[in-house]
DNA sequence: CCCTGATTCGC
DNA sequence: GCGAATCAGG
């Protein structure tokens, strides 16, 4: 049976995917594969994330093979491009830290960061390298201007050296999208007792402020368990 | 090897 | 529409 793309589920990926998690994560706190994920949000027409890798488009690849004549871009005539550099100093600057320059800090919106994405809302995806996973970072989202992080206090969370393996640990749902509801996931998503919160979430923020401090505690992680 | 995301194509 | 398989770069 194919994944049942509820609109929830849809809110959810959109909301994560936005985050900037990378699609294995969001398929983990979805419970789909990467590949369900990918498929989906290139479906939704969600903005594509720079991509490791470069591929010849399946249409040159064909022409190719098919011995069209070459497409040919045309003499330079169009360079509508202008110079990328009005805005995008000024605003890689913004985006990215407006006094940290440090690479790893993302102090926008990066809950669960995955691995500490620029996750510029609609900003040009600016993420380059993403450091070679954030351990663990305590990072309470310090979202200006809103509700000061509350005692977050997570230390109990043990450092499992800088193994990728030990980074599995609880985590915490994900949910986003009601504009006057906390959508925090209660019960298993597809399973007739499944609810959101529900409850009026802060200001800016997609969960009451329980459930804020449960999404934004820096959790990530669990492979195949959730069920 | 691990990770990443994109595309293809059978279902 | 869905997503496993496949691809391909880091």
């Amino acid at each position: 049976m194919a994944m049942e793309w509820t609109e929830e589920t849809i809110a959810r990926l959109r909301e994560l995917w936005q985050q900037g998690l990378s699609t294995a994560e969001i398929g983990r706190q979805l419970s789909v594969t990467k590949n369900a994920v990918v498929g989906k949000a290139h479906r939704l027409g969600l903005q594509a994330r720079p991509s490791p890798i470069r591929r010849p488009p399946a249409s040159a690849r064909a022409a190719e093979s098919a011995g069209a004549v070459a497409p040919t871009l045309e003499p330079v005539a169009s360079a509508p491009v202008a110079s990328p550099v009005s805005p995008a100093a000024p605003v890689a600057a913004v985006a990215v830290a407006p006094q940290a320059a440090a690479p790893v800090a993302a102090p926008v919106v990066a809950p669960v960061a995955p691995h500490v994405a620029e996750a510029a809302p609609s900003v040009a995806p600016v993420r380059q390298e993403p450091a070679p996973r954030a351990p663990v970072r305590a990072e309470t989202e310090t979202v200006a201007g809103v509700a000061p992080p509350p005692p977050v206090a997570t230390p109990s969370v043990s450092r499992p050296e800088t193994s990728r393996a030990s980074l599995r640990a609880v985590s915490s749902p994900a949910p986003r999208r009601s504009g006057l509801s906390c959508c925090w996931p209660l019960g298993d998503p597809g399973t007739p007792g499944f609810h959101f919160c529900g409850a009026t979430p802060v200001p800016g923020k997609p969960y009451c402020a329980e459930h804020a401090q449960l999404a934004y505690v820096k959790l990530r992680d669990r492979r195949d368990n959730v069920a």
